[in-house]
DNA sequence: CAGTAAGCGAGACGGTACGTCGGGTCTTACC
DNA sequence: GGTAAGACCCGACGTACCGTCTCGCTTACTG
């Protein structure tokens, strides 16, 4: 039988919602509060996510699309790459506040969401590609590398978000210096 | 009766050391294959560690114990800030490299071991503090968000040596390269 | 939500017989020996009793409810008080011999279960009562200390019928005989 | 070696002391606490008995000791079996009196007091005999089955003892009179 | 407009891990 | 050399959670 997909989908992400706030207050939620946080019974939440794990993976995955959106809105390819870089560690910094709980995975992530981590990360490394040929970015570090150090400091800077510790333009602010010019004060020269 | 310390130290270190292990191997393990691993029964497992979150905090006890023990070896006071900061990353990716496991949280650190955490970040702030302050660090960022920065970094390196991507030399050598000095290309001027 | 009582009940019934049997044949069964006897978990029969004591007072609740059914049955009210001691005697060992394992309290009974016992042996008293009030029994001796020494009697003739010493019946007449007219060979005379 | 036995004897005598009080204030009592009670350390237990049961065995066999030497005492022989078993009553009412524990076998009693038992039993099996071939007592049942009745009352006045019920006198009549000439009135004829 | 099929809440069930406790064996220091 | 202290293994107990299942009920689609 065909089934009208918005309603499910308008669900899904309903108990999702839910899931993300209850696991934002608490550390760590059974399947039944996660359902009684939904309004819906612990059934009803595994006809919609077959595990925990999947739950889990669907949250992940929202964020991840969200994400998604918001680099493809952000245009990438049509500014400067240091511009590209503020648009993507600001647009990041925003969503993900919304997603807190996801750094601490408190399971492995399943490898079902592997291709959607790709989808997310392939905008990032085609930008830092290109800056890297373009002569914005160094090059005596490989892609991956700067795209692993970028992240590391990317996820930090949505730590202190979600923390409180300063918003969103001062964390965006803080990433891309260090990322781009590094702590070293100007005029100091180059690695020792 | 006076015990004897150091033997239910030993004994406590190689079950840690087995825990480690078999964290390592597989992503989880239960109380009694931890016991096992250890060899030992799981009533004393519990002896030894009340809780499984008593066990999975004196594992991160146990690595930042060891961390402290390079960071005070690394002398850190009497070298130029650059070079400390080489050290300490060295440092602690090649200690960082025996506790992979504790990188995946999987449950919220207790307060108990918040001191020690203290501990462990404080010679680092206090030396990024020294750097600004001496005019090789910049300022227009807090000592704070620098060290967060750095950590990021750190963390992010660490976590490509676990994965076998690269070695100790080279994730440092990365930590480094983009924290003093970013990921712009030499010669393309300050942030946009 | 209204549950439907009987088929719990049904269940109880079950898992009480299978408790008796796995008892009966060994001396003693842990609650994981009990389940799986049953044929369900060890959580479902922690649904079903909470305790370890609660299964057992439940054994014994089962017991007596049986006993308090034969002896409405017999209708002691309406014959002889030595017919109905006969009968009362026969009951008790027939419906006794189901439920041997209850004669080795392991543990105590609890408070519980006193208003059946109390419901239980009510009758019993009654119609010794009935017995020396009715010139039938003697009445040197109170009804409660007659009620004592049936019961002994009774309680070893069970212990014979269940160790395959005797027969129901053998046994209901031993102690019948004894209760009525003691172990004096006949015309012998009165106490020493 | 050679073990001088009066002190071993001595001091199991006193755990059995302290066991038996311990078992009585309460129902039910762990080795720990034994010991405890005993002023002795639970391994020194161990050693003085090997088992949970062995202590248990024990305490049966230093009633059965008591109760043995009463029965040798009372002369049973030399005098008519209603007097003989007087005697005998009121001796095991007087002696059982401190080992109301017993009465509660918690566990099964192994099989290595059955000598025991059967010392104990093999006196009042014979006076039962001995009764039974002169005429004194009725011959329509077994030695046995009289046996088993008898014991059945003597528990049953034992208890009422240990409960405060009744003193030690009254029992042993009460049990001597349903013995031997049962709960009918006088003159109210044989069986029905 | 009535029948029907779906999705739902409630909750029982088997299984597994956790943390506690008691029994029985062993070693180690002490007197 | 026996004793006290206590560590150790084993297994049972009682609790909590996960994932599966069935049961009525309601709701919305359909003939």
């Amino acid at each position: 039988m065909a089934e009208r997909p918005a309603l499910r989908d308008h669900i899904e992400a309903a108990i999702l919602t839910a899931a993300a706030d209850v696991l934002a207050v608490r550390g760590t939620a059974s399947m039944a509060e996660i359902a009684a946080a939904a309004g819906i019974g612990r059934a009803t939440l595994y006809r919609y996510f077959a595990n925990r794990e999947a739950l889990l993976s669907g949250l992940t995955e929202a964020a991840a699309r969200d994400l998604v959106a918001r680099i493809d809105d952000a245009d990438l390819d049509s500014v400067p790459v240091p511009t590209a870089l503020a648009r993507l560690t600001r647009g990041f910094l925003t969503a993900g506040s919304k997603y807190g709980a996801l750094l601490q995975p408190e399971t492995h992530l399943p490898e079902k969401d592997a291709g959607l981590k790709q989808r997310l990360s392939e905008p990032v490394r085609g930008l830092i590609g290109r800056g890297a040929g373009a002569g914005a970015l160094r090059t005596d570090l490989s892609v991956d590398t700067l795209f692993e150090m970028y992240t590391g400091l990317l996820e930090k800077g949505l730590l202190m978000v979600l923390r409180g510790d300063t918003g969103v333009e001062q964390a965006s602010a803080a990433v891309l210096a260090i990322f781009l010019d590094g702590a070293r004060a100007a005029g100091n020269g180059g690695t020792p």
